[in-house]
DNA sequence: GGACTATATTCGTATAGACGAATATAGTAA
DNA sequence: TTACTATATTCGTCTATACGAATATAGTCC
């Protein structure tokens, strides 16, 4: 019961849930890029983050300066069904697609990060990094 | 999106889930019902029914003294899968099972409101109050 | 009318959280 | 080493919210 509260307290939060729905349309994303999308200050994109990473919601990586966030690994069948059922409720909203076109356009263009599409319209894998 | 931010905040909070969790199982409750079962103050259920209210998760009725509240009829298809998922999650949680056997038992003994179980373990309708 | 009851609201207080600006930290590259 | 870059954290401020106690409100019953 507990653990409900904790993740619905963070999805409570509209920089949150946009920054998740973009982690879902991706497989990995730097600060950085997040903060482009978004229009959001650096420090806004990385408290956000810190805050869902505390509630279990996204796992982070450093590769190089660049902290690289996902969805997290689901840690237990609950925890799998809150992100099914997120990702699903994401699906239909304006907002968050149109955040994920920006994303795409980020993306073909070149932004921090290089990204392999694998097929279209599915999950990116992030390959390398450029340094700019 | 902004309406997702919402109901979630307003399932962010543990007094909040469990007192939903009430009503789903009975068809519609008063406050002090709530209060007796929860061992909550009566500043409190109140509160937190209003603060439901406002996020348009449970409906309220007048009926003579009592304030009766129960699940909201959802307005939207996204509301009914919000709704579906919570009682859903609630369904295999600890603390959720042993807040409606309390208020099972005290149906049983008799509340404020008197209730008629259709069939034992399905959702109860009141029928009319008692003036205790 | 007055006494009583269930609920809502106000008051004062305490904690959480959201924000931008500024600063600190850690890694890279010359 | 120094300069630079990406991210995290601190600082000060503001708003939201949670709580119990006390009070207000509204309906019932005599």
């Amino acid at each position: 019961m507990k653990s409900f509260a904790i993740v619905f307290k963070a999805l409570s939060d509209i920089a949150r849930l946009r920054i998740i729905n973009l982690l879902f349309h991706s497989g990995e994303l730097c600060v950085c890029d997040i903060e482009v999308v978004m229009g959001f200050t650096q420090t806004k994109v990385s408290r956000h983050l810190a805050y869902l990473r505390k509630a279990g919601l996204v796992d982070d990586r450093k590769q190089g300066l660049w902290m690289l966030y996902s969805i997290a690994k689901p840690r237990n069948e609950e925890q799998q069904r809150v992100l099914d059922f997120l990702a699903d409720l994401l699906r239909s909203d304006v907002v968050a697609r149109r955040d994920a076109e920006r994303l795409a356009s980020r993306i073909r263009r070149g932004c921090c990060a290089t990204y392999s599409v694998v097929k279209p319209g599915s999950i990116p894998a992030i390959l390398e990094l450029k340094n700019n």
